[in-house]
Parts: structure tokens; C-alpha cells; sequence
DNA sequence: CCCTTGTGTAAGCACCTGCTTACATCACGG
DNA sequence: CCGTGATGTAAGCAGGTGCTTACACAAGGG
């Protein structure tokens, strides 16, 4: 079967360094959704890669060259895939999800814990942000429409925020259903294309120009 | 003028315990919100302060202490004094006003740039959220009431973030009562007894008891 | 006067961080 | 068989962190 270990299907068996270097940012991966970028040490990354850190400064070259890899790697999925007026659903049901499930999108949750860090971190967290709000501001209309995607990308921010970083109750153990429809009827008055399944809606009242 | 240096009015000028035990606490304060509990060192604070890292280490025993008696001192002030139909607009609106004013609390903006410290950080600020959100528990009814204060808190929180830490555009530079407006209009749908009403004050709608 | 007590300060310690260097080990080609 | 280059590894470096220790100065009382 195996090729050369450089081929495609890699063995991974001892020396293949196409499969260090994917283990390297897998762990990457779940150890900056775990503790945010500052605190995730590229000895813990390396350690749980199962590979030498020098490995890892060898294919990345620094530690926030692998937090941009990472981040490039698997932000946009979702971003991607998902359709504008279903992406702040499918966003908070996965920020709700929580980090349990694997192959879950754990971008935002990334973003959440490694906000405290150096400013070139809060820079391409900034990034990832506008991708988001670019694509919720087209359920919006008026000059304001751009305004309304931050405020809602905030809510969203805020909710994964409370829930899985602080784990303040009752928000942390409540409901994603419930939570969900308490969201989507508050946030049918702040983007009107949203489409409306929650409990309450009032009336859209006048908007401002 | 001064008294004896130990007695009320400080002057401050030589060896005053209480005086640089203040100009400590301020600076703390001031680093605290400015990046962080992790990235405000304590050589840095005494330094702002015009003392030695020493004396901060025998007034306050360690850094952690340190951040509780801030904490504890600006924190809770704006939430006492502030009826609960008001807090949230309070609140939303220092944190837009941001942190170049002095004397505005700015307890939350320790909060949104502290959070990837560490765990024991975390838990102070989930302190603080819950008798933000306990106050704000009082503004609905029914079971849910004390998750949609959770919710209503994310939102404030979420807001602060984008804003301050992130300062992702156009949010960063909106107008304070263009969000107010939005966010206010948002949020009736939650909580029920929030006064709605226009952007700027206006004449007390109801006083507080 | 000296001695005690409170205040301020410089230097250092132990540890952790990202990152680098020198060396072992394997695969393969001559 | 040996060399050559890619892969993996241990040890170390420079810098920063929270925190401690040993010491200098000022005030006041015996």
C-alpha cells in the first residue's frame, strides 16, 4: 500500500511529515479552542501532536503563523456553506453545541478566549469578524444595515461568550432551543430579513432612514 | 495644610503609606482596563504608580488580590446606584462612551479584556455578571426571566467587545444613540419592563422607588 | 546619642515563554 | 557499503513574569 511516505496515503507510521504537520494543526486546533492563544503553549501543542516543538517551529516557522493556518484552516467553512439568513442560527446553535462534539466549527470559540491577547491576534480576529458581518448585513436594508450585523455578530459574540467562557447560569446549561427562540423573536426587529419562527415578534416599529 | 502624613488629607509627597496604596489601586485600575489582568504586569503598575513593584506586593500580597480590591471598589458602585430599568441603557451607554472619560466605571471593560486569563479570573467576573444579571432578572417575568437577563447581559457584553476590544468598524464609531436606539428597540421583545423610549435621557421616566 | 519602626528601593530568584541550535536516526541512491 | 538529505529530538538561549530578600533612608522615643 504505501507509497513513498511523502505520497498521498500517508502510513504516518515514523517519519511522515505530512502527517506530523496535520496532527500539529489539529492540536493547534483544539488547544486555542480550549484555552485561547495566549495560554495554549506550543510545548501543550506540540506534546499533544505528539511531536517535538521544534517540529512545529520547522513547518510553521512561529506560533502565530499557526494560529493564521489554523484559523484559515477550518473559520470559513461555515462560513461558506451556509446560507446569509440561516448563518446566525447555525452559528449560535453551534456556539451553543459547545466545544463537546468534534468537527464542530470552534472558530468563534477561538476568538472568544484569545481576545485578551497581543493586538495582532485581536487583528485577525477582526478578520473573521467582517466575514461574518458582511454576510449578515445583507439581511438588512437602509445605511444602518452594516450597523445591525455588528450588533447582532455582538449578540451571538456575547451569548458564546457568557455561556462558555464565564459559564454563568442559568445561561450555561439552558436549553439551545429555548435560548434560540428567545434570540431569533428579540432579533426580528433588528434584522428584517430574518425569517421569523420564534414566539413573540411584535410589529416592526418605524426605521430609522 | 498636611497633618500628620498617616491622618486624612494626603499629602503625599514623601512616605505616605495610605497615598501610595491609592496611587497603586488607580493604577491598577487604569492598566486593568487598558489590556487586561494578564498583560498589565505589576512592574508596569507600580511604575504608573511612581512606586516600587515591592511596595505593591506588601500592600495588596499578589497580583490576584490586587485585582479583587479593584474589582471590589469601582465595580459595584454604578450597580447600586442606578435603578434597574436604567441599568442596562447605563451601562450599554459607559461602555460606548468608552474609557477616555475618567471616573466612568470601567469594571466591564476589565471584565471583556481579562477573560483569557486565568480561571480563577474568570470566576471574579462571573461575580460580577451575576449581580449585573440579578438586577436585570427583575425586568421580566416568568421562568425565564433570569435567562433572558443572561441574554440581555451577552448582548451588553458582546457589545462592549466589538467595540472596545475589537473595534470592528462601523460599530467601533457609531454613534452611542444610534446603538442605544437599536439595541433598546431590540430588546423590548426581552425584557418587558424596560422603558422604551428615545435615544438621549430625556426627563427621568420613572424614578427608582 | 542610638535603637526601633515604618517606608521606599535595588537586586535577585525561580519559573515559564517563544524560539534556536546541535545532534541522533531513518530512507534511499550511488 | 557509505554518503546525503529529510525527519525527529534534547538541550539551551534570551527575555519576561510574579514574587522575595536584603538593604537605605526617615522619623520618633528611650
Amino acid at each position: 500500500m504505501a507509497k513513498t511516505p511523502q505520497g498521498g496515503t500517508a502510513n504516518a507510521s515514523r517519519r511522515d511529515a505530512q502527517g506530523t504537520r496535520l496532527r500539529l494543526l489539529d492540536a493547534a486546533s483544539e488547544l486555542f479552542a480550549e484555552r485561547g492563544y495566549e495560554r495554549a503553549t506550543v510545548r501543550d501543542i506540540a506534546s499533544r501532536a505528539g511531536a517535538n516543538q521544534a517540529l512545529l517551529f520547522r513547518y510553521f516557522g512561529s506560533k502565530k503563523a499557526l494560529f493564521g493556518e489554523v484559523m484559515a484552516r477550518g473559520g470559513q467553512e461555515q462560513l461558506r456553506s451556509t446560507p446569509p439568513e440561516r448563518l446566525f442560527e447555525v452559528a449560535l446553535r453551534g456556539m451553543l453545541a459547545g466545544g463537546g462534539k468534534a468537527g464542530t466549527d470552534r472558530s468563534l470559540e477561538v476568538c472568544l478566549r484569545s481576545i485578551g491577547g497581543s493586538d495582532e491576534i485581536a487583528e485577525a480576529l477582526r478578520g473573521l469578524g467582517e466575514e461574518y458581518a458582511e454576510v449578515l448585513a445583507t439581511l438588512s436594508e437602509g445605511e444602518t444595515g452594516s450597523l445591525r450585523a455588528d450588533l447582532a455578530l455582538s449578540w451571538l459574540l456575547g451569548i458564546g461568550l457568557m455561556r462558555v467562557v464565564v459559564a454563568k447560569e442559568p445561561l450555561a446549561s439552558a436549553d439551545p432551543d429555548t435560548v434560540c427562540a428567545l434570540v431569533a423573536g428579540a432579533l426580528g426587529n433588528l434584522l428584517e430579513n430574518l425569517p421569523k419562527n420564534g414566539p413573540a415578534d411584535g410589529e416592526s416599529a418605524g426605521n430609522p432612514e
